[in-house]
DNA sequence: ATGCATGCAAATTGTTTGCACTTCA
DNA sequence: TGAAGTGCAAACAATTTGCATGCAT
């Protein structure tokens, strides 16, 4: 749930053109809690009648996320996923073998990011991401499924 | 770099048939420095007169990553990624820009391993990430390219 | 008006699968 | 011998692209 006015806005000063498309697509990444695919939004955005075209959805995504508008992010689901980029920067747990995903603040990666600059002079694009593993209960069942996932 | 004999032992007690066609791949992942894509190292097989069907490759390449003879890793390039797994654990950093890659010990990420474990009783499958970002001279350079990689 | 955006359809790319045949254990 | 593995070709899924037309600025 983000403010779609106050999305428009960054997208005006931007200097991206708004078409009717782009707004139905932000209308749809606003009201979502969370994270989706192209296929998703485009799904979405079909239900109204004014429908967009998918390679339109994917060309909309990209140019959103190269603004930092949309943050894009794997989860494991073999499809990119976007996000609209909020206030509180935060991650992901992601369980190979259920699925589940949880967040996770960004405080838990300062150190890291603060270390990988100092030491390597490498800013890491820190702003979203996911750390594969298994969650308690998949943990507990024992082993299997995708392995080194990244 | 890696000891191929030592490699098939611990294919031959996984117990994983060892065919022609396997040990030609792990060969070529032996002998190569560093990750190799699916089409990387059917190049690579391919070479050698006794060449390796592509699907070969791909259904190999699980097989012993699933087994943990091999880590699998996202790079960035859009495609799977393989290495032989050796004794030191480490990740990388990736330049989202011009694509270099570094390596990172693992030391750097014990205590998110740790915080994440204890306090979210999730274990993260550590075990060769990758972490996207802008090398200095990119940095330098000014933004651009691909955003939100994750 | 003029250039950036869209729709449509077709192309690409990475990866997977069905099936008859071969081969390792 | 019998199950697991292979080659080949075809299927797939996610994403991209060419091009004529359309619409924000």
């Amino acid at each position: 749930m983000h403010d779609f006015e106050a999305v428009l806005q960054r997208v005006r000063s931007s200097g991206l053109r708004l078409t009717r498309q782009r707004r139905i697509i932000l209308r749809a990444m606003c009201d979502l809690d969370g994270h989706a695919s192209a296929e998703e939004v485009y799904q979405r955005v079909s239900r109204s009648r004014s429908d967009v075209d998918l390679s339109t959805v994917y060309r909309a995504l990209v140019r959103l996320r190269d603004l930092r508008i949309l943050s894009q992010i794997d989860l494991g689901r073999s499809c990119a996923e976007f996000e609209i980029v909020g206030e509180r920067r935060h991650h992901h747990l992601v369980c190979v073998s259920c699925g589940t995903v949880m967040e996770l603040d960004h405080s838990y990666l300062a150190a890291l990011e603060e270390a990988v600059r100092h030491d390597f002079d490498f800013d890491p694009a820190f702003d979203h991401f996911a750390l594969f593993g298994h969650c308690a209960e998949c943990a507990k069942r024992g082993p299997g499924f995708r392995a080194g996932a990244g």
